[in-house]
DNA sequence: CCCATCGACTTAACGGTGTTAAGTATACGA
DNA sequence: TCGTATACTTAACACCGTTAAGTCGATGGG
């Protein structure tokens, strides 16, 4: 036989134009910017036809950002093994969260800066086993190898580390956000955030 | 005559008519999901009345907002008066922002999280003049005083209140958009941030 | 080999959005 | 009293995400 392979073979190529042609576009543009409609006239389909590989437009974007956020959990977990000093592993992972987000702001922004999470009526974002998880998980680890190496103090780690997400996520959002306040520098900001967060905590 | 001021005194009304409907629908139900058609419903004129007021939609959130953050501004302002301490000074406003941006979760989101500020096609929020800059001045002068009381050290008072505004500013604002996330609790996080921020700065 | 079926895709439409151009009615000053 | 300026409305434009219905060709069974 073999036509009912190729078929989905043919099916899933498809799908891939659809999810290339929408990350360009998203990226680029910005996701509210850009229409089912220009999607489909990129890949020279009609636009219902993306209806049928995509629930809806906000199911093309999660896929795009779980494709793009495993690429930083895979870089968390590269210096979770690279380096062993475990305040320098903490220090570098703070730094390539946030250059992460700004070299990819349109994927940050939909992810952790746009979305309508619990609010009546928004599309929850699946947090449990998504990419934004295990890049969370990195963090907490490094606070709790930081702990047990006595390199800092703190008596729970859980808190600890959410306090750390949101001070860099603060300056990766607002750097993304508001692109012409006028800025004291943005690599300068970057390291004495880091260092005043892991100078607080060393105490 | 006399006439005129009583005209003026009445477009002055319908204005804050169209000000008071658009404020409640955009806190309660947030600035996207609300639509000008709606905003008319409510005062019982016709949609395009609401040109003759106001440039566009934005321009009525804007109005809104400015009016909210000079809430907050008074409110830092008068911690700046009351509290002699520098340090319990910048504690105290830390706090205050935190607390204002929970507390007006969607004046907050609009001016601080969704903006498309610099956006090619996005209207852009003015910055300069604004009540968020008289809120971030309070900001940069308790980190001045901080500084002259030698509380905590700083060879950049800028650079040290944008670092310390962006951390505030991401604790707020994922408390915001991330709900459901599995907190550590609001108060231990806000303490806990803080402190660590503080901290920090005394190394 | 023909025909029915099924799957992929399109066309047309729904109900909504922000915004603008054109039209109407009313209250006013001369 | 009349003409005009003002306040407001109606109708429309160009979009949006999404769905229902229809077309058309490839496929597999008899």
């Amino acid at each position: 036989m073999g036509t009912k392979e190729r078929r989905e073979r043919e099916k899933e190529n498809l799908r891939r134009e659809i999810l290339d042609a929408a990350r360009e576009l998203f990226v680029t543009e910005g996701y509210e910017k850009v229409s089912m409609r220009r999607i489909a006239d990129r890949i020279e389909y009609s636009p219902t036809t993306i209806y049928l590989y995509f629930e809806d437009k906000a199911a093309i974007l999660t896929e795009i950002c779980e494709e793009t956020f495993a690429k930083l959990a895979r870089r968390l977990e590269l210096i979770r093994k690279k380096q062993p000093d475990p305040l320098e592993r903490l220090r570098e992972g703070c730094r390539a969260y946030i250059d992460f987000g700004l070299r990819h702001p349109n994927h940050y922004r939909v992810v952790f800066i746009d979305p309508i999470h619990g609010k009546p009526g928004g599309q929850d974002y699946v947090y449990e086993g998504s990419m934004g998880e295990r890049a969370f998980g990195f963090l907490r680890l490094s606070v709790e190898d930081c702990a047990a190496a006595e390199d800092i103090r703190t008596d729970d780690p859980e808190l600890t580390s959410q306090v750390l997400w949101a001070s860099l996520h603060g300056l990766t959002s607002l750097l993304i956000t508001l692109r012409e306040f006028p800025w004291a520098g943005k690599q300068r900001l970057i390291d004495h955030l880091i260092g005043t967060l892991i100078d607080g905590l060393r105490r």
